[in-house]
DNA sequence: TTGTAGGCGTTATCAA
DNA sequence: TTGATAACGCCTACAA
């Protein structure tokens, strides 16, 4: 490996003179800064960064930690979040999390073991409460999921202003039997209670009944737990004209699931999601979306990270995101 | 910051039994290993990486680099990746590279930055015979897309023979006049030219001739690709009776794209993908396509990295993923 | 403008 | 079974 040390022999001054051209310090003259940028190239030297940053402290890296990274909503923000922090001079590295409690902790122990500057941890299984997060002030950004405000800056979705939308568009759209396919924890407040009150929120604000028997629980936010989902409900025998579905990759496991039962979207019964992941202006028929600003929560969220990285007592700030709703095929 | 040191003095031993107690090495007595535990709690106390990293010259870290973490594809073998290395006590961290060259030169360098012990790259863009590749003894196994075999690990996929199966399978359906949606770059030997002569090669082998007026290009890899791309076949007028497409991703904008035209698959026009995503099994129709064993290229990817760190100076090794032609709706 | 000394937190080596 | 010492490669502080 080659050195610092080796670079300044060769070019004939000391290790300092070398560190203060790498770091572009003022007081190096011309001619030896050219002579050292010179043996750089000839010895390829490049600098350790476990070196540096045992000095420095920094690394220079943001983690973002999701749940799944094949799930598309996940990809999509990844993206976002990448091209966002690079605009920052951040660089990213995702870890995957596996949906559950244990692994949102075991990301936050790394992140600090990876020495990133700060986490953006996705949150769907980890409770607000949960002791394991009295980590102390390590730069924590919480995106999307749960409530943590008051203890970490958050970036919400509008889990219920967006369902309840999505639903009061089915009502519009004429249907009056709306059908929920939500996650499995339907206690605690996260992504998967806040956007079913939403959907109850509409039904009451109209004057509908909920009716418990049009309520699907999915055990994985997946394409295959949607199509068991409208399995079960084609067979239930219910009629249902309208359905909300929790994701839009759910959505997209019901589209194909309704299928299978020959149910036509939207003619026998409307569909619509939640995400506004591109997908879903391809399916056929394309699917109607809650679609809150990606780009804005990622944004939001690296801006968030840095900033606490500079001002680690800053207080927490908590923000919600803007969403749009998408009407496509699914709800024509 | 607590150190190794604090813990030492706070359990009264050197920081080496510490550092022992901590790597789990042997020759620590179950009293003084208690007692050192207790310390390392009461202290809050964590190990520096940087520090290890500095000594040991081992982060622990695998990079891996792929075109864009958003297509379903790469999210996949992600995952897969992270699982396979994390059974042989490795972490992941991901790189996007955004399919050019410059990206994926810059991922090499990042990963030395980062100090990833290896990399994984997905490389498409790269030239084989780039010259900026000549970093030198690095660890790094270049997965699923161009043929660096002679210089680089390599875990390549079945491109050809998958292809020419897919092919094969429309031909004995019946097609006649069968059209590909392929890539744009269609020279060097990448990912995109090998699939396309595995379309070639067995329209030869069954004496159908190749129309170049029924090869459509898409731009990148993505579903607005595909549908623009069928979209142009609907409106060539040209009478096409199957499509073979370059991914399951533009396969499913083609799907939406023959939709949008008025056109029924597999009724109309047959249609199949490549890379076997879970997804081309939940769209209406489903989707026929060539599956390479995900798993095992990332078992084998990982295990070829791990290997060459830890003995650089092996030769390059080559391998080629086992596929599934997956028959759905699509070509019934 | 350049150089020297010392230390960041950890671990390998060798001695006790 | 445990401990002292000397690195790993870089940067801060200060001296020349």
């Amino acid at each position: 490996m080659v050195t610092m040390s080796d670079v300044a022999k060769l070019s004939g001054v000391s290790t300092m003179t070398v560190s203060n051209v790498i770091n572009d310090r003022a007081g190096v003259s011309d001619q030896v800064r050219r002579r050292v940028l010179e043996a750089i190239r000839q010895s390829g030297y490049r600098i350790n960064v476990s070196a540096r940053t045992l000095r420095s402290g920094r690394t220079g890296v943001i983690g973002l930690a999701v749940p799944e990274i094949d799930r598309p909503y996940f990809g999509h923000l990844a993206t976002h979040v990448i091209a966002q922090a690079k605009e920052r001079g951040f660089h990213v590295a995702i870890e995957e999390t596996g949906a559950g409690a244990a692994g949102e902790i075991d990301a936050i122990a790394h992140s600090h073991k990876l020495q990133f500057d700060g986490l953006i941890l996705s949150a769907v299984g980890l409770d607000p409460g949960d002791s394991r997060l009295s980590g102390g002030d390590y730069p924590i950004v919480m995106l999307g999921e749960q409530d943590f405000s008051a203890r970490f800056d958050h970036v919400a979705m509008p889990n219920e202003e967006g369902t309840k939308a999505a639903t009061a568009h089915l009502i519009d759209r004429g249907c009056r039997r709306i059908a929920i396919v939500t996650g499995a924890a339907l206690d605690g407040v996260n992504v998967v209670t806040r956007r079913y009150h939403g959907y109850l929120a509409a039904l009451a604000e109209r004057g509908l009944d909920a009716d418990p028997a049009l309520r699907f629980a999915v055990d994985g936010m997946t394409l295959a737990g949607g199509r068991a989902a409208a399995h079960r409900l084609a067979d239930s025998g219910h009629e249902v004209d309208g359905v909300v579905a929790v994701s839009d990759t759910v959505a997209q496991g019901v589209l194909r699931g309704l299928a299978d039962r020959g149910l036509r979207v939207p003619d026998d019964v409307r569909l619509v999601g939640f995400d506004g992941i591109p997908e879903a202006a391809y399916t056929v028929p394309s699917l109607s979306t809650v679609a809150p600003d990606h780009r804005w929560m990622a944004a939001k969220a690296v801006e968030l990270v840095t900033a606490r990285i500079d001002d680690p007592s800053r207080p927490a700030a908590a923000y919600t995101a803007p969403f749009d709703l998408m009407l496509r095929e699914s709800t024509r």
